[in-house]
Parts: C-alpha cells; sequence; structure tokens
RNA sequence: GUCUACGUAGCUCAGCAGGAUAGAGCGUUCGCCUCCUAAGCGAAAGGUCGGAGGUUCGAAUCCUCUCGUGGACGCCA
C-alpha cells in the first residue's frame, strides 16, 4: 500500500504535467506550517529555473489542476511559490479505513526477503552484565525487530566472550583460592565431578581479582597467560573448568537479558570461531594478502580512496596468538559456512569503528564473505550520567545492571503507590513494566550514534517524552475500548468514520504516517524515528481525548467510528513499541 | 600530530538528500478534574542554530576555514 505521502505526490504530479511541466517536481511533504497547511509542494520553486518562470506563477497553474474535491481542499499558491493544501475528510477516513484492514497497516515490506545476522549483546561470560551492555541489547533488540517486521528473515546473535585471556585470569585466581581442585592436577585421571566448583557470585568476585591482580604481578600474568595457552591446547582439566564456567554464567547471562525483554536465537561465542581460525589463516596466506610485518601476520587493507593512513589488519600477533579481529573473521566464516546471511549488522561502541572498518575490509578482500554480503556496523554513543561523564555508581565503580534496573523498579513502584492504591504484587508487575519502557524509552529516543545522558529522574517521569507517557496513553484507550465493549458486549467491526473536528483529524493524519516512519526506521536503522513517531500519536490522542467524551457520546455511528479510530491508535502504538522492545500494561 | 564525530532555549534532545515564523520535553509563570485514569490538556516566557566566509532566489541543513568538546589511531577486547 503506498504511503498518504505518496499518494498526495502522484496527484500532485498529475497536476505539474497537465499544467505543463515535469511531473518530478510534484514531490508532497508534511507542512512545516500546521497554521497554514496540512502539506506542501515546493516544486514549483524548484521549477523555476528550467521553465524561467516565476514559481508563484507556475503554483497558479499547478494549483488549478488540482480541481479533485475527492482529495485536495484549501489549495492555495502562496508567495514565493508554496502550494499548500489540505486532505479531505472523505480521503483521509477512506485511506486509513483500508489501512486498518491491511496487513501490517499498509506498511510495503521488503520486496525480496534478506537473511539478515544481527551481532549485539556481546557480554563476557564470567562477568556480570554493567551498564555498559545496556545499550548494545536494548538498540540490538528493537533493530532486529525492526528489521523482522520488515519481512526479513533475522537472526540475533549475542556474540559471547567466551574465549581469550580472561578465561585464563579465572583459572589462575581459582587455582589460588582452591589449589586442590582436581582441574588443576595434571596426573588426574578419573571423572571430574559435575558440580561446578564455585557459585556465579564466586565467579563474579572471581575475575576482578584476576583483572587487578594481573595488572600489578608479572608472575600472575603469565601464569594466566599459559592458563590461558592451555585452554586453547585443549587440555582436559581446563576444558573441563571452562564448560563449568559455562554453565554457572549462561543461565545467569539469560535470566539478566530475558529482564530486559532481549532474546537471542543464537547463543554463539568466540569459541565457536576458533575450529575456523586455522583454514582462514592459511587460505588468506595463500591467496597472498596475508604476509609478514614486524613479527606479525597482516593484510593490507588500505584504499586509494583513503584521507588517512589506515594500518593493516592484523590476523595473528607475533606469537602466532589470534586476536579480537581474527575471531571476528573466523566468525564471519562460521556464518557464512552455516547462515550464509546475505547482510550481517554489526551493534557495538562506537569506538570500535576502526576495528569493524578493518575487518569488513579484509573480509571483503580476502573471500571472506562474498561479494554482495553487505557488512553494516551501527556504532552507539556512550552512555554518560547527568555529570555527562560515563556513568558510575555513586562510588565511582562500574554500575552493575541488575542494581541499575532493581533500583529503577524500586522508584517507579513508589510512584505508581503514590499516585493511586495498588495491590503490592500488581504495583511491583506494573512497575517493571513501566521501567522497563521508561529505560528503553529513554535510550532508544536519542539518537543511537550520539552520547547519551542516562537521567533516571526524567526517565521515569510521570511527565514529558517518556516512556511511561506512551504506555499512559496506551493505558487510557484500553480502558476506555474495555468499557465500551462491556457496555455493548463486544467491539462490533465498525468502519474509520470522517473526522468530525480537529482533533481527531489530526490523530488520523498522524496514524497515516505509520509505513513511511517504519521504513524510514529500517532504513537508517534508526529506532529514534519510532519513538518520536510514537510520541506524535500520543500527543494526538491524547489532545483528542481531552476535547471529546467517547463513552457518552450520543451519535452512535459517530461514536462506533471514534472506537474505530482509537482501536487502530492502539494497535499502531502497540505495535510500534513492540518494535522498540516494551509492552504496555492493561492499568497504571 | 593525523583522522573522525559532535556543538541548536537554563537543562535534555528532535529537525539536516536547502524552503515560509527553528520544534518538543523538563524547569519557570498562569489556567483547566461534579465528566472515559490530571502519569493529562491549554497558554506565556525563553534562540544572532559555536564563530567567520562561501554556494543559492533561499542555509540550522551543502562547501571551506576556525574555536571548543569527545573518540579512534598495528601486537587489549
Amino acid at each position: 500500500m503506498k504511503t498518504m505521502i505518496e499518494e498526495l505526490t502522484i496527484r500532485m504530479s498529475e497536476a505539474f504535467d497537465k499544467a505543463g511541466y515535469d511531473g518530478k517536481y510534484g514531490k508532497v511533504t508534511v507542512s512545516n506550517r500546521p497554521d497554514l497547511c496540512e502539506f506542501q509542494c515546493n516544486g514549483a520553486m524548484a521549477a523555476a529555473k528550467e521553465y524561467k518562470k516565476a514559481p508563484i506563477m507556475i503554483a497558479n497553474d499547478v494549483a488549478a489542476k488540482l480541481g479533485d474535491e475527492q482529495v485536495f481542499t484549501d489549495v492555495s499558491a502562496v508567495a514565493p511559490g508554496f502550494l499548500n493544501f489540505r486532505v479531505s475528510k472523505g480521503f483521509l477516513a477512506g485511506y486509513l479505513d483500508k489501512m486498518a484492514g491491511e496487513e501490517k497497516y499498509g506498511l510495503d515490506t521488503i520486496g525480496t526477503p534478506q537473511k539478515i545476522v544481527i551481532d549485539y549483546g556481546g557480554p563476557n561470560v564470567a562477568k556480570p552484565l554493567h551498564v555498559g551492555h545496556l545499550r548494545s541489547a536494548i538498540i540490538g533488540e528493537a533493530v532486529k525487530r525492526i528489521c523482522r517486521y520488515m519481512g526479513n528473515e533475522v537472526i540475533g546473535d549475542i556474540h559471547l566472550g567466551d574465549w581469550g585471556l580472561q578465561m585464563g585470569l579465572i583459572m589462575t585466581e581459582l587455582r589460588r583460592r582452591k589449589p586442590d581442585l582436581p582441574y588443576f592436577d595434571p596426573g588426574f585421571k578419573g571423572e571430574y565431578p559435575e558440580e561446578p566448583p564455585f557459585t556465579m557470585s564466586e565467579l563474579e568476585d572471581i575475575y576482578p581479582a584476576a583483572s587487578a591482580r594481573s595488572k600489578e604481578d608479572e608472575e600472575y600474568k603469565n601464569e594466566a597467560m599459559n592458563d590461558t595457552f592451555l585452554i586453547q591446547q585443549g587440555e582436559r582439566g581446563h576444558v573441563a573448568l571452562w564448560q563449568h564456567i559455562m554453565n554457572v554464567s549462561l543461565p545467569d547471562l539469560k535470566k539478566n537479558y530475558e529482564r530486559l525483554n532481549v532474546s537471542f536465537d543464537l547463543w554463539k561465542g568466540e569459541s565457536d570461531a576458533r575450529p575456523y581460525i586455522n583454514g582462514m589463516v592459511e587460505d588468506m596466506k595463500k591467496g597472498g594478502y596475508a604476509y609478514e610485518s614486524e613479527g606479525a601476520l597482516v593484510v593490507d587493507i588500505s584504499k586509494e580512496t583513503d584521507t588517512k593512513e589506515v594500518p593493516p589488519c592484523m590476523i595473528l600477533k607475533s606469537d602466532g596468538a589470534s586476536l579480537y579481529t581474527t575471531t571476528d573473521l573466523a566468525t564471519l566464516v562460521d556464518r557464512r559456512t552455516s547462515i550464509n546471511p546475505d547482510k550481517l549488522i554489526y551493534i557495538a561502541d562506537k569506538r570500535q569503528e576502526m576495528h569493524f572498518m578493518q575487518v569488513f575490509r579484509c573480509a571483503e578482500k580476502t573471500g571472506v564473505v562474498d561479494k554482495d554480503t553487505e557488512l553494516d556496523f551501527l556504532g552507539f554513543g556512550t552512555m554518560n550520567g547527568k555529570d555527562g561523564k560515563p556513568f558510575k555508581t555513586r562510588e565511582g565503580g562500574v554500575m552493575r545492571l541488575e542494581a541499575l534496573l532493581d533500583e529503577i523498579d524500586e522508584e517507579m513502584y513508589k510512584k505508581i503507590c503514590d499516585n493511586h492504591e495498588v495491590e503490592e504484587a500488581e504495583g511491583r508487575e506494573t512497575a517493571k513494566t513501566v521501567a522497563l519502557a521508561a529505560v528503553k524509552y529513554g535510550d532508544l529516543s536519542n539518537q543511537a550514534t550520539k552520547d547519551y545522558i542516562f537521567d533516571i529522574d526524567k526517565f521515569t517521569s510521570f511527565e514529558g517524552n517518556t516512556g511511561p507517557y506512551i504506555l499512559y496513553t496506551i493505558v487510557r484507550i484500553k480502558s476506555i475500548l474495555g468499557k465500551y465493549s462491556e457496555a455493548k458486549g463486544s467491539i462490533e467491526a465498525a468502519g474509520i468514520r470522517e473526522a468530525v473536528n480537529e482533533t481527531d483529524k489530526a490523530l488520523m493524519l498522524e496514524l497515516t504516517r505509520f509505513g513511511q516512519v517504519v521504513s524510514g526506521a529500517y532504513e537508517e536503522l534508526a529506532p529514534h524515528k519510532i519513538c518520536s513517531f510514537v510520541y506524535d500519536v500520543a500527543n494526538a490522542f491524547n489532545r483528542f481525548y481531552h476535547e471529546n467524551r467517547i463513552l457518552t457520546e450520543e451519535d452512535k455511528e459517530r461514536q462506533a467510528g471514534w472506537i474505530a479510530l482509537l482501536k487502530i491508535t492502539k494497535e499502531v502504538l502497540e505495535t510500534c513499541i513492540d518494535m522498540l522492545g516494551f509492552y504496555a500494561p492493561d492499568r497504571m
């Protein structure tokens, strides 16, 4: 289904044509002067040059051809050459009614669906999630849902950090703490215990301790590197321990992501890429791409168009060990082999842009991905505190995600109780739902690429452009629809009727933007565009709600039309927030 | 040093394949609950869009320079 703007542009172009001008000038946009008109076309001014004619004359010529009262009303040509108009109530109602009946509200989904892998999350095993993981999870989940809604086959992969020095560090520290464990006895031949030798909270304590010590203690660090080496070599005890670490960590990670309403289709990690490393490196050597430089194995990825020197992509360190880049490239081999996606989208901190540029270029050059595979990087900015510096706890440490979410849940619960009386259980549940919306909307309503200030007070606020405001709007609609159907027995399938005043017309106009907004958000990987649309719709609804009494409306046909309008408003809002990764309660 | 992103109201942010009077929210001031949830609605005040040039009939938006801030720059991830 064509968007409202497209429908209007087609008709406008026809009018340009009829008036003797090129139809390409007929582009219609939403008016930036709502006091004057709903839509406008600035084509006359652009056409003035080609036709060597005053823009206002062209605008007048075109306006004269826009006689179709079925669609355009209040047409006027205004100096220097604006074409202003409104759409007829009949056309608008017809359009929205058709929209309501179409799957996905008439959104033009992707012509040929693509298979897309989205790489987001990226938590490290054995380390608690902290606020640094929040953005990747929230933005990644939204991007995944948007891509999926557009009709693509989307696979979300968490890409765990489950390999490398961090794992060795944990083992070293564990040996210091519990030297008697059989995993550390090279002579041990029996079966290792099934029970892990640590709990999650111990594990969470072990890593930071080990990390800190390795920075001061050279011998300790060497031991950790040796442990890392032994894991990579597949030493029996180390592998068994590694498995224990995974088994203890993963359920904890899952629990945390579930709380964020974030889910992954694949729980693969860096370790899964290992089997592909040797073959890949060999291919790069054979292909003449990889060569030795300063002892390391690198691939030159510079291009003539570069404005600065791009360092070569390092494949192996001088000691022969693999790096971050190596596993990411090998992961691409894995994904090509097992999934063969058309496109991959990486969602990570924007500071990693250089890294991904290197990986992408290297992959394209060496044939790790096919020529027509799209590689995309969405880099997000830092989450800062109110002081504009990276978000920290009051003590200055890294804030654990769980602690942060607990704090917000609690804050939300207090506010709900302040507002009206609720039973504890329902209040807690509602608080969680609203808190989730608060956090996610607070993040997503900003452009992903920019840094943003994480302000709990602002996000959980009852007022303004916040998640709670959006939810509140939906709850209001639900409440009316509930009461209406209670009285009627059901909500009969009434169609959208012509607007009766400015407030319902404004709401209808907002709703018609749905398809355009979602495709725009998809193309630009910009969830904040959906946020701003949702906010506009919520505003339009609340204005309408305030001006009209729906349940006490005497004119039953008019009332039925409004109910149909409320229905589609609710559906559109819920569809949008579902794409953003949160949902509304029935009451709040 | 090189490259890169960003600088819009007191604060937090939109707008940027050029268009009319630059928009929200918070905060401030003032109205509106005998009526579908006031977590709402309406109104007022608040800006030389960092600065200077340029392109254009027209620039917050495009180009150049400049100042300021953050980030990235081969053996961490």
